[in-house]
DNA sequence: GTCTATAAGGGGATAGAC
DNA sequence: GTCTATCCCCTTATAGAC
């Protein structure tokens, strides 16, 4: 790839990351580089190929993880492969994933809403005052998993009772206040 | 509120939760009521209120919330009612939550992608074959956490070992396989 | 590889009639 | 409450010179 359009990828990757890729214009990405939007065009024909080569160093990665489980012998070492392969996917493309997380247009709206501030009372509420890291990362697991739950089109055929009865295990689970490992 | 009001909230949130609020024109919302967009201007100032409309009763549902957690006495009381007030509000809003979730336009970008076939291989290797619907509710809520993780900014003072320490931990633990409940 | 210039269209938003 | 008509801006995208 062309010195060119990995300065590209590298100015969207941010812009994608704070103003969501719907807010971001190819003149802002032009702008960010210092050039014009038609030296811009010259590297990717449309916008959606700057996506594209944006997220494809993950998703190609992803695919790298589920074959490599996929050679290993018993179902738990599988598992335990793609997990950590996963996680590990996850922590090093934090900015990435940003990208294509919630409408920051939205996030923003919310933010600034005043009906939140007795959300950060719920929040104190669940991991109680001066939280622990690790009961930080839990709490934002539920709320992502909760979210993505409601949302995802996957399991638009489980009906109401079962998703509460399993989202509700699943939280209670991971918000249990368990002593800090030693 | 008025009968005209409520009719572009439902209509907005149909086309939030397909398109997404900045995929969402004001003119789609005239066409789905079929009516002008400057009707739509009658009911709401700007798009930005049609927004607030639309999430605005889950906010003001999740200070209720709050509010009725904190009148609790013991700790564990005002966790369990927070926690199952939460999930409730999820359950009974699960199209909503599609406002709030991914940038569908990136969505398409990434399942429409070749390199995504190895992901169901993935899947299939992370909850088995012919997966329980209590299985698919983990999964979900394991990639919703994990994306959230990797994307919120109030844990962007974590550090990476932390953050990959805590999700390998909570991802391990929900994606456990475990018996039935009896 | 980068530029200027421009096309063609859609976006949010407004004015004023009915 | 709804309409027609319009404004202004920004968007993606293209043509052709350097």
């Amino acid at each position: 790839m062309s010195r060119a359009r990995e300065r590209v990828v590298a100015a969207a990757l941010e812009l994608f990351a704070e103003h969501g890729v719907s807010g971001t214009s190819l003149q802002m990405i032009a702008d960010r580089m210092g050039v014009t939007k038609a030296a811009v065009y010259h590297q990717f024909p449309t916008k959606e190929e700057i996506v594209l080569a944006v997220i494809d160093p993950v998703l190609a990665e992803l695919s790298s993880i589920a074959e490599a489980a996929a050679a290993l012998r018993t179902p738990a070492a599988r598992r335990r492969h793609a997990i950590a392969a996963a996680v590990d996917l996850v922590v090093r493309n934090r900015r990435l994933s940003r990208v294509l997380s919630f409408d920051p247009v939205v996030t923003r709206l919310i933010r600034q809403h005043p009906a939140m501030s007795p959300v950060t009372d719920l929040v104190d509420l669940l991991t109680g005052p001066a939280p622990s890291p690790e009961a930080r990362v839990n709490l934002v697991m539920v709320a992502g998993g909760l979210v993505l739950a409601g949302a995802e089109s996957a399991l638009a055929d489980v009906d109401d009772e079962t998703l509460r009865a399993q989202l509700l295990e699943a939280t209670t689970l991971l918000l249990k206040p368990r002593p800090p490992r030693g």
